[in-house]
DNA sequence: TGTTAGCACTCCTGTGAGTTGAGTGCTAAC
DNA sequence: GTTAGCACTCAACTCACAGGAGTGCTAACA
């Protein structure tokens, strides 16, 4: 069978208002308010047909009829009539400059969860293939060495290392330069096994130090993996009966705040980038079990240098997918132009 | 009316008996589960004393007694008996020793959340009245530089500056020089406005820098205030219906996700201290109104050099006081031996 | 005087019947 | 192809009623 424009258009008519009410619709209702001026016993069949197509379904035999998976999907890819979303907030805040990364993140989650009044994550951006930018190894006192590593794209690894010998300035001096001169611009992959201990062998009986600064190397590049991710409105899910419910609602936390739970859906956002950087998954869709009654959407933003991150939102299936997407796309765009001023 | 032993008995029956069960509990059940040999009748008459002396409540006039507010303070005060808990993962997790504060913390809480199937949070410890310990200004490269500030109990900050005009190495060594000799050791009452002056005249044209650096002095040392809190098993007050109905979940999780609210209340059991530093409140006593119908029992723990941090398990007012506080302390003193091990 | 048995009373809880109403599918007429 | 009409379905609600746990009170007992 063929979807034509009016099946189109009743489809349509069907998930909008299932968006807005939470209700199965019935056949008078889009009779009455859709302007194709069609008794409600010719809707009646058309949505028949709509069922037996997979688009609609219906929880029971006497109720109206609710949008499958299917149903949305459709919906998502081609019916969707994204609405441009000005969001005060947001500006407000951009406006008092955020220092320090953190920050802005939490408040990005904070803005949007507030916005579209559903769950919001946002993953750290992260850099792949990180080169050491920098190392530099200062005495704190007499018993403790600081090494301050910095690697592409700005992330910085402190640590400190207890010494027991005493060391001179001297020695402080050939060992940053031996450090830097071998370490500086090499990625990870560069720093093997054998140039360590060349470099410990160089560095004789102060080898434990550079062993510490290696590690601290590896660290500095391995942190920047593990993503950080800050969720915002967790709670906005009780607003939805379909997600409320008890059993649902735990798993739902819980997923919230084991953040490493969501690192999945991040990494395949990031991965899987189709153009605009907006993925919706609905239902089963998403990689995560405990969302298979919601629907996620992501967004990877950019902050310049490669440094791209996820910016995800997650709801009820009959979630306002037009007003999320033009949400995130304003979101994408002010953290563009974020970038572009500093 | 004077609380006898008997009614102390009755009292503590029914406190134990509606924290397993979460059912009021009648006079029947208490006679048949006590030794005390009383029929249900003079139980009954008893149970109406304690009534009206305010220690238990009746939720309807057919329905068993439950534990008044006051009821489970008396319980907590004077008639607990503390289980000493064994807590297998955590051993094992000690054992592999956490190089990160974050990690550890984090895992604490889990263990904790564990253990007593109640909502854990930790706070990383925090030292209070800083000083500068050391700082480290280093060229990154032409136009990037590196200011690193470790203040007392390690803690560091670090600082991108951008900088337009060349520097020298010369004077960046001069800047080192300037800033270390008046900066190190002065807590930031000590650097006041006039200081931050003279230091900037000092430093001529680069005196940005210097305010730049000061600036990231007042950050680090305030970064250590705002406390980092972690929390874990949230969704575990879906285990008890009285917490799980709708809006109160909803009001906790949210709670547990904007983790400042929960700032007030690790102030608070920082600063009233007394003895063991494990505190119990219980209903509206918390200073956070989300959790009017919780109990919330914090334990301080130190990490020496008077770092200092809290535990706090949030949990139904039925919550099982003897285990949890039992739990608190196994932790408070591995957290002492893992400090000594050190 | 304290304890207990007995009894009427209260009130939550569960159940099953009956009603309502929204919505459907089908058929026949337009 | 569209529509009006009608019988049918089924969740949701209401209501009455029974059951049961628990109480308070009274009177009797040791």
């Amino acid at each position: 069978m063929e979807l034509d424009e009016r099946k189109k258009k009743i489809l349509k008519a069907v998930i909008r208002n299932y968006l807005e009410t939470g209700e199965p619709v019935g056949s008078r209702t889009i009779s009455k308010y859709t302007d194709l001026n069609l008794s409600s016993a010719t809707i009646r069949n058309e949505m028949a047909d709509l069922e037996e197509m997979g688009y609609i379904l219906q929880p029971h035999t006497s109720a109206g009829r609710i949008p499958s998976d299917q149903g949305y999907r459709f919906y998502v890819d081609t019916m969707m009539e994204e609405k441009d979303r000005e969001m005060v907030e947001l500006k407000e805040m951009l406006l008092e400059r955020q220092d320090k990364m953190e920050t802005l993140l939490k408040q990005v989650a904070k803005v949007v969860a507030q916005n579209t009044q559903y769950a919001a994550m946002i993953s750290a951006p992260s850099t792949h293939r990180n080169k050491v930018k920098f190392i530099q190894l200062s005495r704190v006192n007499p018993e403790q060495i600081l090494a301050v590593i910095v690697v592409e794209g700005n992330v910085i690894k402190n640590n400190i290392i207890p010494v027991t010998e005493e060391i001179s300035d001297e020695t402080m001096l050939k060992l940053n330069i031996l450090l830097n001169t071998h370490l500086n611009g090499r990625s990870i992959e560069e720093i093997n096994l054998g140039m360590i201990a060349a470099l410990k062998a160089q560095a004789g009986v102060h080898g434990n130090i550079v062993g510490e600064v290696i590690d601290a190397v590896g660290d500095a590049i391995k942190a920047d993996e593990d993503l950080e991710i800050y969720t915002s409105g967790t709670n906005n899910i009780f607003r939805y009966p379909e997600l409320a419910d008890n059993g649902k609602a735990s798993e739902l936390v819980g997923t919230f705040e084991e953040k490493q739970q969501l690192g999945s859906l991040i990494q395949e956002s990031l991965e899987d980038e189709a153009g605009t950087g907006i993925q919706v998954y609905i239902g089963d869709e998403a990689p995560i079990k405990s969302m298979k009654d919601c629907s996620v959407v992501t967004a990877t933003y950019e902050l310049g240098e490669g440094m791209k991150g996820t910016i995800g939102i997650v709801g009820p299936k009959r979630m306002d997918y037009d007003k999320v997407i033009g949400t995130l796309r304003t979101i994408q765009s002010k953290l563009d132009e974020l970038y572009k001023k500093d």
